[in-house]
DNA sequence: CCATTGACATCGA
DNA sequence: TTCGATGCCAATG
């Protein structure tokens, strides 16, 4: 197992921080959630807060912040960018996942992820 | 402590 | 449909 993901950093995170990183890895792989729909999760009314967090996130790629898109479907940023390289990247990864991302960069319905009873 | 920003969302023109 | 304005919450300067 990764370790680098362990949030020994929680001294240097708040407690909203860590809550939204955890959402984040609820989302099962080969899926995506909506910034809408993680805050949600979390009970937070703000989905930019959400994404505040993502963009500090330290640690990148381990965890799934490359799962969470926005509520239009696009891929919403990466790495603090919401366009570039970078979310290019972001589109690449999920689709090694297995997610279906039209060549607008639009993420297909069907792969939703609700922070349902499901697991 | 106040002001500004931000990987969003939603409504109106 | 595309563009612009407003709201929301948290982090940062």
């Amino acid at each position: 197992m990764i370790e680098t993901t362990d949030f020994e950093d929680s001294a240097l995170l708040s407690a909203f921080q860590r809550r939204v990183y955890a959402a984040c890895c609820r989302i099962p792989r080969g899926r995506v959630a909506t910034y809408a729909a993680l805050a949600a999760s979390i009970d937070c009314a703000s989905p930019r807060a959400v994404g505040q967090a993502l963009k500090r996130n330290p640690f990148a790629p381990d965890v799934p912040c490359h799962r969470v898109v926005a509520s239009d479907l696009s891929l919403g940023g990466f790495m603090g960018r919401r366009d570039g390289p970078e979310v290019l990247r972001k589109k690449r990864l999920l689709l090694e996942e297995g997610v279906g991302v039209d060549p607008q960069g639009r993420i297909v319905p069907e792969y939703l992820w609700s922070f349902k009873g499901d697991e």
